[in-house]
DNA sequence: CCGTATCCATTCCGATACTG
DNA sequence: CAGTATCGGAATGGATACGG
């Protein structure tokens, strides 16, 4: 039996992060969450996709403390989805995602659904990558650490 | 025939990211990139990623313009896989996973890989959204445009 | 050392039918 | 409306063998 590499113990954090959303349904199901989504039906029609795999991705996030489900809101007897906090805390993943489709993969005048900010209505500005101090970073700026070998259990993922 | 939902035509730009780098292994390849892997061997090692894995991942990089091959450095007769500026602007999207899984993936004093401004050594100061004028957004100072339904052809994704 | 090719297991995904 | 169950097909991932 051949089993599938993990990430949940790798010693670098985006490993650990992608073995939980690293997949074709659960950023999209949580910026939908973010656009206002609670309702299974209403992730449902909004995504397009199917059912088992709406629900299946929905558990796995509610088993990944991303989502809880409240038992009701309006009074019917089904549940809701809501983002916890740690979900509420993809905003930034799905922001960085957004900016990077829309500057590669949309031509000059192509429709696209855009994110604004509520309380002016502007476009929001580019997110950038910052030091402590403020500065703007890019890759070339940065380093990662390495963690002790003699303490890390297994390669870098 | 069954075919996989394609999120390449969405009108919604995270939809357009997931397709290309909504699976398990593309990012983490993108994060050795940024680390300074160059060579097929040197992903392998690092990632501990089966050699056809990594062969298809690469070559899908390269495919969605990524990476690009150049053809030596050194004079060895093999390739070296490089970002493309399409690639190094996966930079925020990758800092912002990083910092998310140590957020919530890590105990305090657990130990994991870090980035370090090379310039003063400093750690990264957490990324956050801002407005065009500055100021930190978060989810509920947002909110999506939506596309003119007449010409968008699908739903959201 | 750098990959590609093959083979197989597992997982993911989509359509549909079904229950409450 | 809100899911679960089942099924088949596709994509992914891993081990290994092989050629440049």
């Amino acid at each position: 039996m051949v089993e599938r590499t993990r990430f949940d113990d790798s010693e670098c954090p985006v490993g650990r992060s992608v073995d939980v959303i690293g997949d074709r349904w659960s950023l999209l199901i949580v910026r939908e969450a973010f656009d206002g989504c609670r309702r299974f039906g209403e992730f449902q029609r909004s995504l397009g996709a199917a059912k088992n795999i709406l629900s299946a991705r929905l558990r796995a996030l509610v088993d990944a403390g991303i989502f809880e489900v409240t038992p009701a809101s309006d009074g019917s007897a089904y549940r809701e989805y809501q983002l916890t906090p740690k979900g509420r805390d993809l905003f930034p993943v799905v922001v960085a995602l957004r900016q990077w489709g829309e500057a590669h993969f949309f031509a000059p005048g192509e429709p696209r659904s855009e994110l604004l900010d509520r309380r002016d209505g502007r476009r929001l500005d580019a997110l950038r990558v910052r030091a402590a101090d403020g500065r703007p970073l890019d890759p070339d700026d940065t380093v990662v650490t390495k963690v002790d070998p003699a303490r890390a259990q297994r390669a870098m993922p």
